[in-house]
DNA sequence: GAATAAAACGGACCGTGGTCCGCTTGACCC
DNA sequence: GGGTCAAGCGGACCACGGTCCGTTTTATTC
């Protein structure tokens, strides 16, 4: 079909076909299975068989349930990295650091009544997986902001802010203890603008 | 031996004595394989073979191996817990509330060493317990010195604070990131001490 | 098209957390 | 002591995450 000659790999990402099927295949049939039942009651083998894989294939694909999630919750949130990355102000690019910094925090916690189920499950089991590339890239970005305030140690910073924003802990104050958005985005900007000393 | 007349309540706790006998034998099994393999290798059935009972005990118990392990970070933490309640400033009473907030974190970070493996293995799988009565007591003592240096909205501050100094975390910078203690404490007091508006 | 080897597949299998239920034990009353 | 009954016990059992390995598919070369 198109000869390469060495290397054996085909695909776009150097999957093959039957491969890149399977995981959209898997893709879909979590996603189902989340929106029908809830993130909590999505169980590997259900996937494979909605998605008619073997069990196999899922862990081959996506290394554990954990991974799924992960792959799940970045399909989800690519819209939402998409705006803070490269998106209108405040939350993109343009806004003064601190603008952006209270932006993103509303922004994070708005999106809890969205995916948070399927964010909160990627923190599950194993506790969250803080070197997965996307909390980095989520890291990497609040510690430029944090720098531009001024704030000393943006990296540990940014650890920091990431885990006042994980998703446990918004939907347990938000579901469980009744906490209004406004009340947690303003705690939020509280925050934030304390440590723009 | 006390005649009650009504209630069937024997024990200290209302716990039948063999009852009791067997948590301590099961807290001391589970303290043994944590010494042994780590916290991560203690599995129910071979706590419960250690302890010579059966497994539906360790259930009855505890209610699950996070339960267990509650109760294991519980009695390791009953030290640190007195400390910051009633023991000697500038953890305990008596040293203003800055101070005592900054000493509460280098406090929490050094316990890390400790038994940190414990606290992160209560922290896995299904997410921390945030309302585990050790959880808010701690969170109690938060928000109140956060009030104490004019914080706005201490209660959830305290969340913060506490999502802050998990255990997870922690470990993570000090152990995969190579932080040191010092770093950590330095990020620490900086966070607390912007909160001091 | 035939040959080939790497990649992927699938489902039996295993370990572990958690449940269930018939049996035992301990506490209390007489 | 003997009777009672709730509390406790134990281990077979189940569900689910994750592994393993023999079989099948795919891409590529000739």
């Amino acid at each position: 079909m198109q000869g390469e000659g060495l290397l054996r790999v085909t695909g776009d990402d150097g999957e093959r076909t039957d491969a890149a099927r399977n995981r959209r295949l898997l893709l879909d049939a979590a996603a189902e299975i989340v929106a029908t039942c809830g993130a909590e009651r999505l169980t590997t083998d259900a996937v494979a068989r909605r998605a008619g894989v073997g069990k196999g294939t899922v862990f081959r694909r996506f290394g554990s349930r954990a991974g799924l999630m992960h792959a799940l919750a970045d399909e989800a949130g690519r819209e939402f990295q998409q705006a803070f990355m490269s998106g209108p102000p405040p939350l993109g690019p343009g806004a003064p650091p601190l603008e952006r910094l209270i932006a993103f925090g509303e922004a994070s916690i708005a999106r809890m009544r969205l995916d948070g189920q399927i964010l909160r499950a990627t923190e599950q089991q194993g506790g969250p997986d803080l070197e997965h590339p996307t909390q980095r890239l989520v890291r990497l970005h609040l510690a430029i902001l944090l720098r531009g305030i001024g704030a000393s140690d943006p990296e540990v910073g940014a650890y920091h802010l990431a885990a006042v924003l994980n998703a446990g802990l918004l939907l347990h104050l938000q579901d469980d203890r009744g906490m209004s958005v406004e009340r947690l985005t303003a705690s939020w900007a509280a925050l934030v603008s304390a440590l723009a000393a």
